[in-house]
RNA sequence: GCUCGGGUGGUGGAAUUGGUAGACACGCAGGACUUAAAAUCCUGUGGCCUUAACAGCUGUACGGGUUCGACUCCCGUCCCGAGUACCA
């Protein structure tokens, strides 16, 4: 009867499907446990060995907790939205559907092989309709509610607006725009449109115009999360900053419940630190630097500079009709003679055919701007215009054609755009043939147009004269250095830039500005940190000394964070001492010593001087004293900065959940409940669609409604999905909520969740943050989703490489190796064998790790494996060259002891990749080896949370392992040897050792010394020749959670008629329970040392006291020749450790 | 740069609270069984010196410190990994 792993795992699979004993109840007497993994993207590679490391982790602790007892909630689904079936889509026009369908196929097959114990009747696909429905709703819910930063709750829209009927908006200021106040009265006078607008600004998922990371090669936006160094996190395209409408979930608004939930959950020490700095919170003051009189430009034109277009915007009005050149346009309007008045009324009633079209899709608002028609503008008239924006749109008849007419319309634009409008052309065609396209893109236009006029209102606020004076506002955490400020740093993009820059110095800001606007983003963040920067010629006045300081601009100064502008500090803050040194600024020391004048010191600790009423004051200190004055002095305030951004929550995708939004009248609606889910609809091909928008705006007969509203065509980001999937098992086929409130009870916290630490800050901030908008809608009575994070590394590959490979023709024929795609392809016969002719040299070709041989410690690639890998084919094909002239240098085929050759490759540890060609098939490695063996294999390697390179040799010692506890019951020949003989003391010790070194490794999630332990066990047993019931049967149970397959196989040998207790599976049988007894010791051998250094060991009864012990050690003769004769000083004894003798 | 981890034999790693460093496994060397191979089993295996043997010295990146005693705690240096990147 030997150990036929094969059939034993099949077997036992196939038993515990047909039984259902994965299947968990809802309802359980036992207390419950809930152990989740982040489920995975079902890719079309399939798993390799390092997907199922953290997987089998919690396979064996849900196994473990159920024979403790519990009633497991172990699930598995799938994060089945994403960009790579798309992209697969695009290049192979599969529908995602399908080839999502075949991936999760693979991977529940490639799963089920391991032998995991999920419960598969409560898988969730979060592509599924039936669970987007959900997600769909609970963006209805977030879409519905906003924040309440009195309450520090969600609440609902409904109670805001009665806030808003009664009190106005004074106690709960805009989030999305804090210049924006009302009272009751106002509110109530405002359309719906308007009122809609204010609520926007508002929700927790809201839709706003803003800076997106838009990723061109992937045609879609991308979360911050998902920019790495500027480029796309998935295929490492550019990514670019780009103005868009988009949908974000306020995430801001729980930073500081984000920072205390950390607090009250059992994260690593780094992952809570990484959560930290993304939420960046940092508590400092906005302090106001009044600009001197002498300052130009400051407050002129304010209010009146309306002018949105970016050439035309610092012109006054006057600078602007100076430039109006007359004589260019077609319709001319004269102010003196009132000529075209009549002439656009005229118009006005004769509009062409492709005007009144374009009309009756913009008139009354319908796009949600006004826009008039014939109108005049200075000389010009415009067919429409929307006063707003300064938006003008043309439509062109035929006579447009003409080049010399094509001339003037230009002349024309420019003229216009001088004036600060932008003009949109259209032709008859366009607006007969594509008036849905025509109107959208005069909608974004209009749209992105305003965000510019919103940027330039705020602008104004900076100087605006009721804001108090007219000045530089800053963020800094270090008040208490103020008196150090020798200069300010405002950001090039910052709007005050092009208000104060001097004439003097225009030319130079100027200059710079273009060298910024040059500079890609990822150019700014990849090159080494250049000191650039240019002075505007404006000074700024210190609040408390009068000192007039310069204002500068730098790119080091980032106008998204803060106030978009610093007060520098060049002996408290290296990047200011350097900007300093640089340009020569004189630096204030403050700090006296505490400054070498060779670097900044950023102490918080020194004593400050030269600082007026602070002087003496320790920094720490006088922090809050700074702040205290400023508030009194009404030039600043305390104030509380995140790094992070609300996130961005719109894709110009189609693999994604369709948004329940329609736009009517350019307002968003949400969809009632009843029409959800809004599916997503089939198509044909997944490219973009117009104006940057997704696959989803090519389908009109799918975004029109009847009703004249249009849907929303962006879908969401994968981050949705899987931001709430762990409380859909809970209660995965309920069709009446997305949970119900017994489940989410009963189940409450994800009591242990295990993945990888990519999720640091994407996935696990949303999910903790739709976690506390459903806690506060009380749909779940948890705050936090996970009580124990537990992060598995990363198991790596290694992949055999070579480098200079110089390949030539002609000689000896040996079989070697060449990548196709590193060389120039040319083929020539030899004596009938094909050879690559060339001369060029491959600076790296990589081999599939299948190709190597391990042998006395080294990887070989010999030459025979090559000639037979060629029939496997792929990347790298094979060819026959000369031996001489392969490997000029670095390579020499060296012969073995069976006289074969082979070269030894360099080794590399990678992340496994199909790229690198050093992925493991966890199929292989079962078909060789078995599933409990890879199961205890992987969990072997070392602790879960390392990561550490996968090396199949290794695992014959698991193997061993399980053939040799296979033998304490089976013999080959004889069959079960199982005794029913009384264990002695010495086997119960041995067992009970091992029950208690198992459970606490196994409850530290110790894994790796759980197997060495179980493994000291068998040899132990072996050496004792134990084959007794009384010591295989709890030790069979124990070892269930980590091979189970063979543990049922054996329980069911232990099987007899009388023993009732083994009937049913072992999967169900109880933990032993340790006894104590069996370990307690008479005595121990003491390692007896010598200061410290261990010189003897005596046998000494545990029960011996201080003196006893003293005693013995004293007559031992090897202690005694370490003494020579002197008496010992000291002895100390530690009871069951050491004795030490001080001499 | 900053923040957080980490550095132990030829290799993966163990040492849970300051108490015999190197468990367990791989690899390697030698041996048994075998016509042979595989499988299995046994012995040895940090380094150095020496031996017939016992024993000795040394050793957890490096330098210092605390302690009867340090892989473990403290200070400094070097190196590796992860996160972050001009966040004021």
């Amino acid at each position: 009867m030997e150990y036929n792993f094969r059939a034993i795992e099949k077997k036992w699979q196939q038993n515990w499907k047909e039984s259902g004993i994965y299947k968990v109840s809802n309802n359980s007497e036992k207390p419950k446990y809930y152990v989740l993994d982040m489920f995975p993207y079902p890719s079309g590679a399939g798993l390799h060995v390092g997907h199922p490391l953290g997987y089998i982790a919690s396979d064996i602790y849900s196994r473990y907790k159920r024979l403790k007892g519990f009633n497991v909630l172990h699930p598995m689904g799938f994060d089945s939205f994403g960009l790579p079936a798309e992209q697969y889509a695009l290049e192979t026009g599969q529908h995602p559907t399908l080839t999502t369908e075949k991936n999760i196929a693979r991977y529940i097959e490639q799963l089920n092989n391991i032998g995991f114990c999920y419960d598969w009747s409560r898988e969730v696909r979060t592509s599924d309709s039936s669970y987007y429905k959900w997600t769909q709703w609970i963006f209805l819910q977030l879409f519905d509610c906003w924040y309440n930063r009195t309450s520090k709750k969600t609440e609902r829209i409904s109670e805001l607006i009665s806030i808003f009927d009664s009190e106005g908006n004074e106690k709960h200021a805009c989030p999305g725009d804090k210049t924006v106040n009302f009272s009751a009265a106002d509110w109530k006078s405002y359309d719906t449109k308007q009122q809609q607008d204010i609520l926007m600004q508002y929700r927790i998922a809201f839709n706003a115009f803003g800076e997106v990371n838009w990723c061109e090669a992937l045609g879609t936006v991308l979360a911050n999360d998902e920019v790495v160094n500027g480029l796309s996190e998935r295929g490492g395209h550019p990514v670019v900053k780009k103005k868009m409408r988009q949908w974000y979930l306020r995430i801001t608004d729980y930073a500081d419940r984000l920072l205390e939930g950390l607090e009250t959950v059992d994260f690593s020490d780094s992952m809570k630190e990484m959560q930290k700095n993304w939420i960046g919170k940092s508590q400092g003051a906005e302090i106001l630097f009044p600009l001197t009189p002498a300052s130009p430009h400051v407050g002129e034109g304010i209010g009146e500079q309306a002018t949105n277009n970016k050439e035309g915007y610092n012109k006054t009005k006057e600078e602007r009709k100076e430039q109006n050149s007359p004589g260019i346009g077609y319709a001319v309007y004269d102010v003196a003679s009132g000529m075209s008045y009549v002439n656009a009324k005229q118009m006005r009633r004769e509009p062409t055919e492709a005007e009144a079209v374009l009309w009756n899709a913009l008139r009354g608002k319908s796009i949600g701007y006004k826009f008039r028609r014939q109108h005049p503008i200075e000389n010009f008239i415009a067919d429409f215009v929307c006063l707003e924006a300064w938006v003008i749109v043309e439509v062109d008849g035929g006579y447009h054609t003409t080049e010399e007419q094509k001339m003037k319309d230009k002349a024309r634009d420019g003229a216009l755009s001088e004036l600060g409008f932008i003009t949109l052309r259209f032709t008859n065609e366009q607006v007969f043939q594509k008036l849905d396209d025509v109107v959208l893109k005069i909608r974004q236009t209009v749209d992105e147009i305003k965000v510019i006029a919103e940027e330039k209102r705020t602008a104004a606020k900076f100087t605006s004269p009721s804001q108090g004076e007219a000045g530089v506002r800053v963020y800094t955490t270090r008040p208490d250095t103020i008196f150090g400020v020798d200069f300010m740093v405002v950001a090039p993009e910052h709007p005050l830039v092009e208000q104060i820059t001097t004439a003097a110095q225009k030319d130079e800001i100027e200059k710079y500005l273009v060298y910024v606007k040059s500079r890609s983003e990822r150019e700014r963040m990849a090159e080494v940190k250049q000191i650039t920067g240019a002075f505007t010629g404006a000074f700024a006045v210190n609040p408390f000394d009068g000192r007039e300081i310069p204002i500068w601009i730098s790119e080091y100064v980032l106008a998204g964070y803060g106030t978009g502008a610093i007060m520098a500090v060049p002996c408290g803050d290296q990047r200011d001492y350097a900007f300093a040194r640089h340009f020569n600024i004189p630096i204030t020391n403050i700090i006296g010593d505490a400054f070498n004048g060779e670097e900044a010191n950023p102490t918080k600790d020194a004593i400050l001087q030269n600082s007026d009423f602070i002087n003496g004051m320790v920094m720490r200190d006088a922090i809050g004293v700074v702040i205290d004055k400023l508030e009194a002095m009404g030039i600043g305030k305390r104030q509380v900065n995140y790094k992070m951004r609300d996130a961005g929550f719109s894709r110009q995708r189609y693999w994604g959940e369709p948004f329940p939004i329609t736009y009517k009248d350019g307002v968003a609606e949400a969809l009632s409940e009843t029409e959800l889910p809004v599916e997503l609809p089939y198509v044909e091909k997944y490219g973009p669609g117009p104006e940057g928008e997704g696959p989803l705006a090519n389908l009109p007969d799918w975004f029109s409604l009847t009703d004249g509203s249009r849907r929303e065509t962006n879908t969401m980001p994968g981050y949705a999905g899987s931001s709430w999937y762990f409380l859909r098992y809970m209660d995965p086929q309920n069709e009446q909520e997305f949970v119900s409130k017994k489940a989410a009870d009963y189940w409450n916290q994800v009591d242990l969740y295990i993945g990888g630490t990519e999720h640091a800050v994407g996935h696990l901030l949303y999910s903790r943050m739709w976690t506390k908008c459903l806690y506060d809608l009380g749909f779940i009575n948890h705050d936090e989703p996970f009580k124990k994070l537990l992060n598995q590394g990363m198991i790596l590959g290694y992949s055999p490489w070579f480098e200079k490979i110089y390949l030539c023709n002609g000689g000896e024929e040996h079989p070697c190796f060449v990548s196709l795609e590193d060389m120039d392809k040319e083929i020539i016969e030899f004596d009938g064998v094909k050879y690559i002719n060339t001369k060029r040299v491959a600076s790296k070709i990589r081999l599939p790790l299948g190709w190597t041989t391990f042998v006395d410690g080294d990887y070989r690639v010999y030459i025979d494996d090559l000639g037979n890998k060629e029939k496997i084919g792929g990347p790298y094909p094979l060819n026959f060259i000369n031996q001489e002239n392969i490997f000029k240098t670095e390579y020499l085929w060296k012969i073995d002891k069976q006289g074969k050759k082979y070269l030894t490759p360099k080794m590399e540890i990678d992340k496994m990749s199909k790229s690198k060609l050093n992925v493991v098939n966890p199929d292989d490695i079962i078909f060789n080896f078995g599933a409990d063996t890879f199961r205890m294999y992987e969990m072997f390697l070392g602790p879960v949370e390392q990561s550490k390179p996968w090396d199949t040799k290794g695992i014959e010692g698991v193997h061993r392992f399980l053939r040799k506890f296979w033998r304490l019951f089976a013999d080959e020949e004889k069959g079960s040897i199982i005794s029913n003989n009384p264990a002695t003391p010495e086997e119960l010790k041995v067992l009970h050792r091992t029950i208690k070194k198992i459970e606490d490794d196994t409850e530290r999630f110790s894994f790796n010394t759980a197997v060495s332990a179980f493994m000291v066990c068998v040899n132990e047993l072996n050496d004792l020749k134990c084959h007794k019931r009384e010591i295989l049967e709890p030790l069979v149970i124990l070892l269930t959670p980590y091979a189970p397959h063979i543990s049922e196989e054996l329980f069911q040998l232990l099987r007899t008629s009388t023993t009732e207790r083994l009937m049913g599976s072992v999967l169900d049988a109880t933990f032993p329970k340790l006894e104590e007894k069996y370990l307690i010791e008479s005595s121990k051998e003491y390692p007896i040392s010598i200061n410290g250094k261990v010189r003897a060991n005596i046998n000494i009864s545990l029960d011996a006291d201080q003196a006893a012990v003293e005693q013995i050690v004293l007559a031992n003769e090897i202690i005694n020749k370490w003494l020579e004769g002197k008496p010992p000083k000291k002895i100390i004894f530690v009871k069951g450790k050491m004795i030490n003798v001080v001499v």
